[in-house]
DNA sequence: ACTAACGCTACACAATGCGTAGCACAAGGA
DNA sequence: TCCTTGTGCTACGCATTGTGTAGCGTTAGT
């Protein structure tokens, strides 16, 4: 089914939790596992560790000079998700009324 | 920390299982109930009901005339989707090989 | 040698999701 | 009237996933 859609491979990858939020916490900069737990907040060790391996493997992010940072397609991705952070901004106005 | 930064909001919708999924197929038409648990493959109905109510009360999806459908809300997310869905095509693969 | 920060792990507990069975209801036909 | 069929949905026991705390082994600085 990945294989087949692409798209299902990264709902895969967004449905495990703190994955898509580790990829956001090392869009500014690049950091260390614990800098990362502390920006995270509340993060077990235990997840983001596995969660850094899982993000390795997808070629995502790579271990650095300056710790943990964002590859060229993990880059990519967030850029990506520029137009959906404008739509959640109008979102949650209509949600939260 | 959602309301601070909306995208958060999203990522916290988007870490529950099926839920992304759930909108992804009810993108190209309204379905029942029954159909969306054949479509999603796997997806038990305790857990299906769950993102149907959350899904419901964030304004993403609504009970028509067909079953569930999409608002307009709900569209407009899953068109912003449409430039990750070609990254995606990308990145399989590399990271297929 | 001492300290501090590092990435990471163990382990017991909590939360989340799954699978099967089946309920209550409504519509359609015999 | 009484079946059947499909609907949305729930109960409940089990499996998977995530949490929280403590601390390991290593490395670099003083």
């Amino acid at each position: 089914m990945a294989q087949q859609r692409p798209i299902m491979a990264l709902l895969e990858l967004m449905n495990k939790k703190w994955s898509m939020r580790v990829l956001w916490e090392l869009h500014n900069s690049a950091s260390t596992f614990r800098e990362l737990q502390f920006r995270c907040g509340e993060i077990s060790p235990t997840v983001l560790n596995k969660r850094v391996k899982e993000l390795r493997t997808s070629l995502l992010i790579t271990d650095g000079d300056n710790g943990y940072e964002l590859t060229s397609l993990g880059s990519e991705l967030i850029e990506q998700f520029e137009p959906i952070n404008l739509w959640a901004k109008k979102w949650v106005k209509q949600v939260g009324q």
